[in-house]
DNA sequence: CTGCATCCGCCGCGATACTG
DNA sequence: CAGTATCGCGGCGGATGCAG
């Protein structure tokens, strides 16, 4: 089927939402951490390098809220408190998968592409 | 092959590398804009709704840097210029299509975790 | 160890007015 | 029609301190 013109507008509003949940500077990256398997918060902070706590907090309650990742605690001291992506979770880390692999094959010709163009207009 | 475990850094970075180029307000919007063929300015500013003309502008002009759309100028009074996608950004857009797809089929299910989440901790 | 509250700088984005 | 220049705001995200 052809979906270049009909849905068009559908698919621009659908994208653009969803890259206003996920395009931020740290729930991909989160989400790429959890792949593997369960991981607690610490390691998840070490996984993911450069993120401060409050980002990770904010991020993993996000996630848990759209119903990406779930929370389990172990009441014990200190406690322990593990997260893993749910299913929904490894559909969109899936989906994070072709972005990653794109994002691999053309980063190359999109820096050459930069400096061509910025070697034109000085 | 397996890559859940020795590529999840690498792939980590290339993904935020690529979400802080694309993940914007509008650069995917335009780029799904152009899908169908090219366009002139206010063309993609009609197809594409609540765009300012400064951010059509940035996005074009940081799309052309990067090789996604090509530009074309007719010296007609008025001017008239013409942005169409390149191969790149055709590959683009095919990988955001595959994000508009899961964001088709998971959309409802989000917006449901997030009620019954938003029920039991008010 | 895990998580919340507060303060604050930066910048993405919109509104507006002005050129060719 | 197709841009450019300037201003201002809101919110993301970092640093720090406190709590359970």
């Amino acid at each position: 089927m052809d979906m270049t013109v009909k849905s068009a507008g559908a698919d621009c509003r659908a994208v653009s939402e969803i890259l206003s949940r996920i395009g931020d500077k740290w729930t991909i990256q989160v989400v790429v951490a959890l792949r593997p398997g369960p991981h607690r918060f610490n390691e998840i902070k070490r996984r993911v390098g450069g993120i401060s706590q409050q980002m990770l907090t904010r991020t993993l309650k996000t996630l848990e809220r759209d119903g990406m990742i779930e929370r389990s605690v172990r009441h014990t001291t200190p406690p322990q408190v593990a997260y893993a992506l749910t299913p929904l979770g490894h559909s969109l880390s899936d989906t994070a998968k072709h972005l990653a692999d794109w994002a691999a094959a053309h980063r190359g010709a999109i820096a050459d592409n930069r400096i061509r163009y910025d070697n034109r207009k000085p």
